[in-house]
DNA sequence: CCCTCGATTAATAACGATTCCGATAAAACA
DNA sequence: TGTTTTATCGGAATCGTTATTAATCGAGGG
């Protein structure tokens, strides 16, 4: 399996005013055709995996820039873990502790709905005053259908 | 300002089945009487002010033990770095983008609102159906009263 | 009160992830 | 095409964390 860089990823960074290097091209086209959450080290693998070689500092390099200029997003896994992910929507994870797998759960408007409860929910203040609240972190840990299946609970 | 090792500290220890040494009661003395979120290396900062010295690896080796016995809660802040908590109600941490002040919220009840809203608000399905959700990691960030006062903002 | 043995500590080395550095190569621009 | 700017690469350096190991501690038995 070759790795596929179209035109829109070529567009996509001139229009963010980003050069389109072949390692910039490599990295934005593997998180599109595979759609995962990535961390740099399995990056590499999955480049190499398809021929494709990469060295790890421009990889870093590359992945600071994209997420300087928007393009992607850099988040902290459960374990503390650097993974990357496409800048879509405003949207949040859904983790799978027995596989590790990720998937990213669009929930626009939807989280909107709970500061406010959390601040009047049952008469007690749930959130300390004065604070002014500019985004939040929210992910689900749970178990994925395939591992519930195979019973690998962890 | 010196550090108040408490007999309750030495109380916990042993109920946890832990041999009540220094390390440990220095370690959860320091949590309990600052109330913060500390990393490891903050610790010792502040141990040594306070005349106390501990070895980084003592501290390492006890920090994963206080949270093996669930003392501690170990979990990761904005940056990736570990940080340690009392291992209180569930709660979730409202954080500082100016200042890195880490404050809990405790919210028991109050998130379990959350899923059902995400499973079917205005009619879509916002989380993959097969999915069994186990817990929930939520952090609020935003501008602490102090800073939003000093224009600190960042 | 001292001994003994397992638990704990602390210093050091080892480790993995990330960043820095200097030289070479590629892209943009005139 | 020549020049300038920016990117790439490999290796060394750095940082936080963990592993190793020898010295020390401490509770219970004699």
């Amino acid at each position: 399996m070759k790795i596929q860089i179209d035109q829109a990823i070529t567009q996509a960074l001139q229009r963010h005013g980003l050069r389109p290097t072949r390692a910039r091209q490599l990295i934005l086209a593997l998180i599109e055709q595979d759609n995962q959450h990535y961390t740099p080290e399995e990056m590499l693998v999955r480049l190499n995996a398809m021929g494709e070689r990469l060295s790890i500092a421009t990889l870093y390099q590359n992945l600071a820039k994209l997420v300087d200029k928007g393009l992607l997003v850099k988040f902290v896994g459960l374990d503390g873990e650097y993974r990357y992910d496409y800048n879509k929507m405003p949207h949040h994870h859904l983790i799978c502790k027995s596989c590790g797998r990720i998937v990213d759960v669009l929930v626009d408007q939807t989280l909107d709905a709970i500061e406010p409860q959390l601040m009047d929910a049952d008469g007690q203040k749930k959130l300390p005053p004065g604070w002014k609240i500019l985004q939040r972190r929210v992910d689900f840990i749970g178990v994925c259908p395939d591992c519930s299946q195979h019973g690998t609970d962890n």
